[in-house]
DNA sequence: CATGAATGAGCCTTCATTCAT
DNA sequence: TATGAATGAAGGCTCATTCAT
């Protein structure tokens, strides 16, 4: 149900390879349940096997090792965290600023719900991806970089479009921007209520558009 | 007669529990590097020892186990930087916006220059400890807490010296700016550059008090 | 179909089932011998596990941990030395004192076999199982109890019997004989030649039945 | 107070030699309680040092190492065991039945204070130092042997006097009955209620004189 | 294809012993 | 002579991976 599960595509192939996938995929959610309940370092293979009551030899036949198939899962975190942005974003689609505030709204709507849905996801995402080694952590680090550069491209749209500062240095922008929801990520971690997700947009929104300073 | 007096006394005692000190903090020093080069896991006491040309059974004089001195680590990490806050607080020193906007850069510096200066700090606090176990994790979201509690404070004595808006959600705003500076250190963990740290900077700023729309 | 039926099921269950608690035997005697003959902290699991020629690692599949193991090994001596006394006692069986002497005998004989046969056995319950830690020493020591219980209770039914004297102090007696045949045990670790068991079993019988005084 | 202490001879020698046989006497003393309070192989060097709070470099300019030392403290409770028995022998005294019933007597009752006491002695001699090593169990089992060959040498006498009866298995009496003695001492690690010396003391006397069979 | 028994590299930790001070 | 810091051999245990069944 809060695991990874992306490729649309179930289908394809003989029967076999159909089961295949299943079951492959069933691998997939069990290790990132186990790695995001208790660590990738603290997760045996035998407790992804044993979670699926399958042997434990079974899992090599799917994946070649322990780093392989946390590549995957990290994989399709991402992918999903991408997907739900993408779902919302309709790239360059803001024509006014009230367009693009709906959108960020929309946007910020769509990660709350699949990242305050289940903490394991980001807890799995920042807090134990990175200490894998460091090719997994590149990774991580390379999709924060994506998404700086996607809050980048709404931004450079926006300054096009007219409703956003013209003078927006807007890399620096984007990455404070991304900081925020990451601020708000990691809050989430502690109190995962959904209201706070509520705040914390409203505390954004406010501090973007008008600033913190009293109007003078 | 007992000795020619050099050393400027360090610490205080023998001299023998100066130079135990001594070990103490280089052996501290190593673990801090294998640590952040190599990551906890991937870590050995042999590397920790190797690193000082010492046994490996020396360690353990100076530390109960593994798990204990990466705490010590840590907790020194995060000492430094919560010293490097500390120094430029003067807490509720500003009287004015500019007063305000002069002390959070030099406060932005400060961090700037400990993390900047050895992107490993970074690294090892955000990406290392929380995945050594859950204990580490919730010390390091301790700590991130403790920052917004600080950057609340500051928030909090601006709206009473009424140069800042008097409706802001104190929490859920301290929460964003944390988090834009947080993007910040994750972003020099890939361009350690000291510029990228003035343009961040300078754009959080124009965020924070311009907002990003076009002045209509 | 799954195979020739052979083996004529030494234990129930599944022929892997069957296999692992054979190995589980082997992994038992083994250690056993280690123990016996190089005491219990100079055996190392690796020891044991090169004696089978398995790998070390494999002993963990069998056994928790070394003090698991010797626990098992002194089960496994204790349960010898019990099923050697009960398979001769019949309990209260003996109607006569000369019945009684000849149970005696059987079960001396019993011992005999079962410790002469093999030193080690008395070895490693009386001088290495106690040294392991207090739990095995209290073991060790409740066994002894045990047997010294069930002296008492020939004792108390030759009493009621009327074949014993009636005024025997029950307890100290049944230590004082058990007292002779750990006597006949230990002196068995120097010279086991069985004759010195026949000299031992006439001589406590002599003493206990004619005692030692000339006869007046 | 209650560890081993012999050599009569605390003197002899320049003042700085008396001083280093205290210390190594001290040393012995420590390492008697360690070993008998925690068992030899949870004993450590620093354990010994630490009682008498000196360094446990020290320790290594009086013994030569941790094996010297249990050899030494095993040599004392030998030999404390020995003088008490030899305290009250008298060799060859007994002229009557009534002499050796006494003395058996007395020799009881030294080995109950001396080991009833302090059941340290016991548990050290017969339930750790055959566990050190092969060299010390055989030494262990000299003692016992040597113990044997006591009880013989009075059974010898009292047959030579003709008041012990001509046809007993010197030997195989005597270890029978150093193994009532061994029951005992035993029982006493349970229950050190000097009472129970006593009632096992007549117990023994009883079977040894009178028999365990009813007067026909 | 599924299984799980076997494997051994690897790592933490202890502690007897040495030796410079 | 006393000290305790340093040392490293030794050994218990885990777990990713292989492979025969």
């Amino acid at each position: 149900m809060t695991g990874p599960a992306s490729s649309p595509a179930t289908s394809a192939g003989t029967r076999a390879e159909r089961r295949r996938e299943q079951v492959r995929r069933e691998i997939l959610e069990a290790a990132f349940e186990c790695f995001a309940e208790q660590g990738y370092h603290h997760t045996g293979i035998a407790d992804i096997a044993a979670r699926l009551g399958m042997g434990h030899g079974t899992f090599y036949r799917y994946f070649a090792n322990k780093r392989d198939i946390v590549d995957h899962v990290i994989t399709d975190v991402i992918d999903r965290i991408l997907q739900a942005l993408s779902a919302e974003n309709a790239a360059g689609a803001a024509a006014t600023l009230a367009d693009y505030e709906a959108q960020s709204e929309r946007i910020g709507r769509a990660l709350a719900r699949i990242l305050g849905e289940d903490p394991r996801l980001a807890r799995l995402l920042l807090f134990d991806a990175p200490a894998v080694d460091d090719a997994l952590r590149e990774r991580v680090l390379d999709f924060l970089e994506t998404a700086v550069t996607l809050t980048g491209g709404y931004l450079s749209h926006g300054i096009a479009a007219g409703y956003l500062r013209a003078d927006l240095d807007v890399e620096a922008t984007a990455r404070g921007i991304n900081g925020m929801i990451l601020g708000t990520v990691i809050a989430a971690q502690r109190d995962p209520a959904a209201a706070s997700q509520e705040r914390m947009s409203r505390a954004v929104r406010r501090l973007m558009y008008d600033g913190i300073a009293a109007r003078g």
